[in-house]
DNA sequence: AACACGGGGCA
DNA sequence: TGCCCAGTGTT
């Protein structure tokens, strides 16, 4: 191939993304508030995923100052399904920071914005970009994947080094006249044409200025190393219900896995089924008797999978400790759950109390 | 550098 | 199943 034109590879790129770019809730706003929101909710995530998401978290919070305020449970509950929950903690924190420190104006800087919390590189370049059309670069795993193909760029994306490279590439061709078109432009292109498996490259705006097309190596690019299994962790769940109609539920610990989110009493799998009462009795201070098999559940973290049985049963309370509470079918719905605890409740709940 | 941190969609 | 997704914080 010829040497890389940059020149015609920018206006390849967004004139194919201002042609081509879908419609998405986030696009039709300037207001770098909600473009933060937005590219914390995209970490990791879906666009798919993300629009109801959005939408409804906007409407709930329209203003950074709404966010600032918020209370964390409702927060939580909001963010409920969307997965990484630290990542609304830090959300809040920043929006706090900004409240406070910047006069509810999002910093313009890459120094300064990335002090907020959860502000990575990534989010800070996005936001400079899209909100205030700086020529800052925006590496995502979309971006890596385009440019390893278009630059035949052959290191391991599964290395925390590998991006800088990335970032000092996108340094190099960013279009300065309109920064966000075209790092919009390259995960656009990510997302829809240049994918993973199967890049759809007879469809592709910059496919002459691509050296991996050229040299027929789109498909083995970009180089990414495995990651390792996870491992596995097995749980019995007990939905107990005592005389007043309430369920006893417990808050997760403020840090780690899940922090602060609601579950129902739940204990390292049981061998032998008699341990199961003295067991829930000294954990949870709960007597609890069996009733019903709610089934079995497998769920899949990033890093380890749950393998859970679940049960229902009558619960007596004696001593409840400080991080649990009996709550009435209506609090329930107020309180943010993970996955497979809303899984299970929602097992429970179609056979009928 | 390696690992923790959710959940869903797709081959 | 395993991979990937508009990544960041902690160790």
């Amino acid at each position: 191939m010829n040497e890389f034109n940059k020149i015609e590879f920018r206006k390849s790129l967004i004139d194919w993304y201002l042609e081509e770019k879908r419609n998405l809730p986030w696009r039709e706003t300037s207001d770098p508030y909600k473009i933060w929101v937005s590219e914390i909710m995209l970490q990791q995530t879906r666009v798919d995923t993300v629009i109801p998401y959005y939408n409804r978290f906007i409407e709930a919070f329209p203003t950074i100052e709404d966010l600032a305020n918020a209370d964390e449970e409702k927060l939580l509950k909001q963010w409920e399904g969307l997965g990484y929950y630290s990542r609304v903690r830090n959300l809040q924190a920043g929006v706090r920071e900004v409240v406070e420190t910047y006069n509810s104006v999002v910093p313009s800087t890459r120094d300064e914005i990335s002090t907020l919390k959860g502000v990575g590189p990534y989010t800070a370049g996005a936001i400079l970009s899209i909100a205030y059309g700086r020529p800052e670069h925006a590496v995502d795993g979309n971006v890596m994947r385009v440019l390893s193909r278009v630059l035949l760029i052959k290191e391991d994306i599964a290395k925390p080094k590998t991006r800088k490279t990335f970032e000092h590439a996108v340094s190099e061709i960013i279009d300065p006249l309109d920064p966000s078109s075209f790092n919009q432009g390259l995960m656009e292109l990510g997302a829809t044409i240049c994918t993973p498996t199967s890049p759809k490259c007879l469809l592709c705006p910059v496919r002459e200025n691509c050296a991996a097309f050229y040299a027929g190596e789109q498909n083995d690019l970009p180089i990414k190393t495995k990651n390792k299994k996870t491992k596995a962790q097995h749980y019995d769940v007990y939905i107990a219900q005592n005389d007043r109609k309430q369920f006893l539920m417990e808050k997760r610990l403020e840090t780690g896995l899940l922090a602060n989110m609601w579950q129902f009493p739940m204990v390292e799998q049981i061998i032998k089924d008699e341990e199961t009462v003295p067991l829930l009795q000294s954990r949870y201070g709960l007597h609890f008797t069996k009733e019903m098999d709610l089934g079995s559940f497998k769920h899949v973290f990033s890093h380890l999978t749950w393998e859970m049985n679940s049960f229902s049963g009558h619960g007596v309370e004696t001593s409840v400790p400080e991080t649990c509470k009996w709550l009435t079918i209506e609090e329930i719905k107020e309180v943010p759950m993970p996955v497979p605890m809303l899984k299970i409740w929602q097992a429970y709940m179609e056979r009928g109390k």
